[in-house]
Formats: structure tokens, sequence, C-alpha cells
RNA sequence: GCCCUCGUAGUUCAAUGGAUAAGAACAGUUCCGUCCUAAGGAAUAGAUGUAGGUCCGAUUCCUGCCGAGGGCACCA
């Protein structure tokens, strides 16, 4: 990568100046017209050299210019001491000309697990599930992109009190023969499945509510919990009521999931449920009671030391013995670093609200051994923050807590009211995907643009606009570079870069694998999305005011080398955002 | 009460401690339609909550205050 040409290039300036340096670093000037790429280096190693930070950017200058690579045209001096540094336009070219990206980063040849969009058995998949998957899918393909053997994993939720709760609704209402269940069986189509899921979604608020209102239910509903817990941990297949509608709800929820993934996109690789690491998560607990775990009153929680202020005592096991979801944890990373082979990164996305719940858990793991320290600092929480709404329309089409597949078809719709008779050549079905992705993009895009766990504003009306800033530009712009090349291709022009100067747009473009390498080696999904932005901007301004494709082949094929470039860094750099970029729009 | 996160144009977001170089977009005010997709382009105006501190240099780091959101033992 060029950016690390010349980071050994200042390494070694420095050096030469008998000056050992730790930090260098590279980067991209604000205004491309600055160069292509500028160092601080004079401004901070200047104390330790002891002149001036000018007078030590131009002794580095003198030394990068002894030894400078064929690459480098100059080098600048500006400001209070920065160097500039800007390419040759064969060096620019030559960036442009590179096909796919390969990146090298501090991920490849690791084996990393990426944890998102865990389910909840009753629950709909909802706008917070929707964030989750939003970041998780980017954090899953920029570890990909950076070389990492990636494996997805999704944790639904499927054992506790809550589920218990939802549990006894069911039950009372008529468990799973009922009309609805029955209707679902018969139909066997998504809009059947998704009334059964919404109606599991009521049980579960129902049941909490319920229970929370008449305490005297609280020792029937723990029976459930128990004899869920019991049922599971002995691994025996149940008769019980309770335990046969939890396997039914479980398979019908799965399925709901397995669609509403597709639907949006994604998918994930294995599954592991609550269940199935209760029981090691509970023993991880107790074998390591009093050294690690406390036990108090009744139960057994994890005491932080006294330092860490920001630590809170949790309870890991309850006093009816059953492991919370903090010990369920647990049970979670030893899975994951027993089952998946030697595991360097394991990585896991959830709302932020979680963040301190997985301080503590990770905080408990370091104590146990050596082993569980090296998992918990192999573990990296990564935060989202929440989806908020602030329009109308979606403020009264979407009551409550928001259903994923609910958000997708308000925006879904307005695509449509924007596209107007723009699709109307497309096939329904074609125009139906086209819409999805369309509407998706808007989505992504309007999450990704911002820092993984800020709180994002959601309106399909304006900050959702689907001009400017937004997914639809992107693909816009992608189509139109498409529907260029095409063109291009019927004048049997081949697009190929000719021997002129460098625009802005092109030096520009020759910085892809920069950004995309600092996007991924940093999770900063903001850092793509600003910069696909500006390269597309540059280009749509270019497009404005010049005929690509003419009569002049000479120029056309440059310019077409320019589109292709485009189109191949707009369509990379979605992808690693989770966004598909069609041909056509 | 304690802890965590966040306060940048009217609005939604950018900016590894750096450049009188704080970028965009939307909304506002103008303009571009015989021309490759106007879901586009050009122009214009507008911002670092507050008081200190560290530093050659602070939107960025530290402290106080004000404001928003989240968390604080048997939910996930």
């Amino acid at each position: 990568m060029m950016s690390e040409k010349l980071e050994t290039l200042v390494r070694e300036a420095l050096g030469a100046l008998g000056i050992e340096a730790t930090m260098v670093t590279i980067e991209r000037p604000a205004d491309i017209t600055h160069g292509d790429y500028s160092t601080n280096v004079a401004l901070a190693y200047a104390k330790i050299a002891g002149i001036s930070p000018r007078e030590l950017a131009g002794k580095l200058m003198e030394k990068i210019l002894e030894t400078s690579s064929e690459e480098v045209k100059e080098l600048e001096i500006a400001g209070p001491g920065f160097i500039n540094f800007r390419l040759t336009d064969e060096a620019i070219r030559n960036e442009n000309s590179k096909g796919r990206t390969s990146l090298q980063t501090i991920y490849s040849g690791k084996n990393i697990l990426v944890e998102h969009s865990s389910p909840n058995l009753f629950k709909p998949f909802h706008i917070g599930h929707l964030m989750n998957n939003i970041v998780g899918e980017f954090v899953a393909r920029a570890m990909a992109k950076g070389g990492a053997r990636v494996t997805t994993v999704a944790f639904p939720s499927d054992i506790s009190l809550g589920i218990a709760k939802a549990i006894y609704v069911l039950q009372k209402d008529g468990g799973t023969s009922q009309q609805i269940f029955k209707d679902m069986l018969a139909s066997g189509d998504f809009e059947a499945q998704t009334r059964v899921v919404n109606y599991l979604g009521e049980c579960y608020t129902r049941g909490v509510a319920l229970a929370k209102e008449n305490p005297e239910l609280e020792n029937e509903i723990k029976d459930i919990a128990k004899n869920l817990y019991n049922e599971i941990e002995n691994g025996e297949l149940s008769s019980s009521e309770g335990y046969q509608a939890w396997a039914q709800v479980k398979t019908i929820n799965t399925a709901y999931f397995q669609y509403v993934l597709e639907s949006l996109g994604s998918k994930l690789g294995k599954t592991i449920f609550e269940s199935e690491v209760a029981k090691s998560g509970k023993d991880i607990v107790v074998v390591n009671t009093p050294a690690v775990f406390t036990q108090s009153e009744g139960a057994y929680v994890y005491v932080p030391s006294e330092e860490r202020k920001d630590l809170n005592t949790l309870v890991f096991v309850n006093s009816e013995g059953h492991p919370t979801y903090e010990a369920k944890d647990l049970g979670l990373i030893e899975k994951k670093f027993t089952e998946y082979g030697s595991v360097d990164l394991s990585l896991f996305v959830t709302d932020n609200e979680q963040a301190h719940h997985f301080k503590v858990v990770l905080d408990a793991a370091t104590k146990i051994n050596e082993e569980w320290k090296t998992r918990a600092d192999r573990s990296i929480h990564i935060p989202h923050g929440r989806m908020l709404f602030k329009g109308q329309k979606m403020s009264s089409r979407l009551g409550g807590v928001p259903v994923a597949l609910d958000v997708i078809a308000v925006v879904e719709e307005e695509v449509r009211e924007r596209a107007g008779e723009r699709t109307s050549h497309l096939s329904p079905d074609e125009k139906k995907k086209l819409v999805t992705e369309i509407a998706l993009s808007a989505l992504r895009i309007a999450v990704l643009r911002s820092k993984p766990g800020m709180n994002i504003n959601f309106d399909p009306e304006t900050s959702l606009s689907f001009e400017g800033d937004s997914g639809p530009y992107l693909l816009y712009t992608h189509a139109r570079c498409a529907s260029l090349l095409e063109k291009g291709r019927e004048k049997g022009y081949e697009p190929k870069f000719k021997d002129m100067p460098a625009t802005d747009l092109e030096k520009n473009l020759a910085q892809f694998e920069y950004e995309l390498s600092y996007a991924v080696t940093n999770f900063a999904p903001q850092k793509l999305v600003t910069y696909l932005f500006e390269v597309a901007q540059l280009f749509n301004g270019f497009y404005g005011n010049t005929q690509i494709v003419s009569e002049d082949k000479e120029n056309s094929e440059h310019y077409l080398a320019i589109v292709k470039r485009l189109k191949a860094v707009l369509h990379e750099g979605l992808w690693v955002l989770g966004v598909s970029a069609p041909e056509r729009m």
C-alpha cells in the first residue's frame, strides 16, 4: 500500500537524522490539492530533535529526496511543518488500474467469530435487531475483507424467566393448538408465520405485565422456568406441555428468523442457543466459587474490585439456581473458544445498554485463570446505538417497538413513490428486488455513516432523504457508471488510462485502499461511507460538465477507465457496508 | 446518589492532538432541461453547550458546571 511505502521512507529519513521514530503517521490531507498524503512527523519530533518543526521538515525532505522512490513526484513543506507528498500521475494510474482490493491488515489469517443479530424466541425481529444486523454485518464483512476467516454466530435467547412468563400466557390462551397456529401450518406462507411471531411477542409483553400485576402467579411461572431448565439440562425430550410448546415456538421462530435475515440480504453461519450454554455457564460459576464468585442471599454473584468504580455487582446464578444472562455468557465464551478452533478474536455486537454487563462478565472471566484471561482479552464488545424515529410517517405507521420488516416496508413505500415511472420498464420481480435493494441501502447507509455506538435519528422523509448523503445516491452513481460503461462498449471503446495529468477525482480514487484499510482496522464504517460520498460527488460534478462518451475516442477511453475504477470502488466499498449495488435503477 | 456514553450550522451526520483548510447532506435563497439515467449538477448563507487547565497547537485530552440518553444484584 502506498501509505506504507511512504511511512518507510519517512522512518528511514528520521533514522538518518538520528531520530528513533516510534510513531509515524501518514494521513490524507483534508484537501487533495495539498497533496496525496502528508505526515506530521516534523511537528511531533521537533522537540526531540531540538530544532523548529519547519527546520526539521526541511532536513527530512532532503533525506527523503535522496532515497525517494520513483512514485513520488514532489514534496513540499506546508503550514507549521507538515510534509506533503505528491505522487506521479503514473503511480496514481497504476493504483487505479488495480482489480479487487485485498487488504493486509492486523486481522489477516486470523480466526474471528462475529456474533450479531441474535433474536429472542418470543419476540419478532424488531428495530433493535435491525440496527444490530446493520452494524454486525459490517463488522463481519470488514473482518473478511481484512483477510480473516470469519464465522458469524447468532445467540438466540430461548430460555429465561421472561420466556417462562410468555409460555404461561401462551398456555393459558390455549397453547399451540390455537387457530392461529393451525392457520400457519395450513398455509405455510410467511404472512401467517409473521402473525404467529407477532402473537408470540404479544405473549411476552402480556406475560411480563401479568407477572408484575399478579405476584401470586410467581410460583407458577417459576415452575415453568424450573421445568424448562431441568428438561434442557437433563437432555431428555420431555412430554410436558410447556416444553412441547417451547420446542414448537423454537421451530417457528427459527424459520422466521432465517426468512428475515434473507430479506435483509444477510446471513449467519452458526447458531448457539442460550439453552445450550445454560448448564455449562452455571457450572463455571459454581466451580469458581468462592475463588471468583461469592454466594450472597442464596445467589452467586460477582463483586468487582474496589478500583473498578465503573463496575457493579451482578448476579450470575439466581437464588432459584438458574444461570442468568451473565453466567450464560460465560458458557458461551467457553463454547466459542473450545468448539471453533483456535479463536484469535471473538467480536460480539449488541445494543450499548449492555456495555456494563459485558464489562462485568469479562472482568469476572479474567479472574478465573490464565486461559480465561486470554479468552477475555480476545473478546471485544462492539456496541451499537438505537434507532430513533422522528418522521410522522414512521411514528404513525409503526407504534411501540417497530418490527424490522415493517420498517423496511415503510421505506420501500417511500422508494416506490420516488421511483414513479422510473421503474416501469422492469418486471414485477425485478422491480420488487430493486425497491428492496434501494430501501436497504438507505437504511444501512443511514446507520453506518455515523460512528457505531451512536444513536441514529431516522426519518424516511428528511434525514433519510433519497438525495445527497444517502444509500440511493451511491447506488445511483454506481448505476450511472454501469450505464456509461455499457454505452462505451456499444461504441467499441476500451476503458484505458491514457497519459494525462491525474485529476482530483483520480487522486482520490487511488486512495481507496488506504480508506478501506482504515475503516476495517478501526471498525469505522463512517470513514468508508464518507470516502464513498467524496468520490461519488467528485465524479458527479465531473459528469455534469463533461461528455464522458463522445466522438473523441482518446478522451472517452480515459474517462471510461475512471468510470470503471469508480464503479469497482463503489461496488466493493458498498459490499463491506452490507449493501448490494444494482447495475440499473 | 454512583458509573458510562454523548453535546459541532435550523436539522441529520463527518473530522488518528494539528494547517485563518471544522467537511458533507437536508431544509433556505438563486441557477442549470434539444446533451451519456435530474434519485443529478452549479452558486450562496450558516456551527464546535459553558468555565477553566495541559500542550508549540484542543472539536478532539483533563477538571467543574449545564443539557440529553443509558446502566446500577436475582430480566435479556
